[in-house]
DNA sequence: CTCTAGGGCTAGGGTTCC
DNA sequence: TGGAACCCTAGCCCTAGA
């Protein structure tokens, strides 16, 4: 957390649109590399390169219609939530009806938070891939596989 | 319309509290998505959590006449012209009272400090749940299920 | 493995309305 | 005059893809 937003100077700003113009769009490391820059932009990573540059080309556009009725304005997103399953069209079989009331053990991990899983699809497709022979029956074999595998994750 | 100005109710408000005892500062979006408290927290977006935590804050703080202070927090690199600047920070050279002044807040969370502690296993297990009916239900569609349900988490 | 492109999120400053 | 609710956007992180 070591970072309370470093500002961009214009000196910084300049010297991005000097190496933009020398290397090119998209050329973020080289001209963060490039020791005609690096005096000015050492503290700054490609990336940091790349979002600057996001930020200016977006202003230099144009200005859009800003009819933006100031007295009255449209606001979606009343909802969108509340219930969540079965709001699909999908035809969702039975339901088999009061299925909310899940008995999650749910024990410890009351967190979730913040950075969560990546690679979990791949994971599950594995462990579907290497079950699916019989017509994929035993499902919680496919959770007892997953939990198998996570002896190096710590999480999950 | 729907909203010309939308008061926060006590309800919205102990929620966010709540959920900001549970996941942290800064972790507004999390706390919207979070079955907890979306119940109370639809109708906010993570911004709008944000800015009423900050109102609150600011008036909760204390009828205490000074308290000034702000997060201003140490800036290494102010300069970005010529050179490199000095490398070394020469901060403390006598090493007395300590440098920790990390004002944050921070709120506990005390147990719950492993990050990542994603509720995939329910999610799996209520798609088992309920597909498990009609036997060996497919597995592909245990991943439509639970891909369906991801109204709210963005990743998996 | 390295690097870029793009999406997502937060912090903070502004703006509008009461 | 000031506060509450809302808007805008810079900066940064994360991940997929080349």
């Amino acid at each position: 957390m070591g970072n309370p937003k470093q500002k961009w100077t214009s000196e910084e700003e300049e010297a991005l649109r000097a190496g933009v113009a020398k290397h090119g769009t998209g050329k973020w490391k080289n001209i963060q590399r490039d020791p005609e820059f690096n005096p000015y932009l050492y503290s700054r990573s490609n990336i940091d390169l790349k979002d600057k540059w996001r930020n200016m080309t977006v202003s230099a556009g144009s200005q859009s219609v800003k009819d933006k009725s100031r007295t009255l304005k449209a606001r979606p997103n009343p909802d969108a939530a509340a219930h969540v399953a079965a709001s699909t069209p999908l035809s969702n079989p039975h339901s088999s009806a009061a299925a909310d009331d899940v008995v999650f053990d749910d024990s410890s991990e009351a967190a979730a938070d913040s950075k969560t899983a990546p690679k979990y699809n791949a994971m599950i497709f594995e462990a579907i891939s290497a079950l699916n022979e019989p017509n994929g029956a035993d499902t919680s074999a496919i959770i007892s596989y997953i939990e198998r595998r996570q002896e190096l994750p710590q999480n999950f």
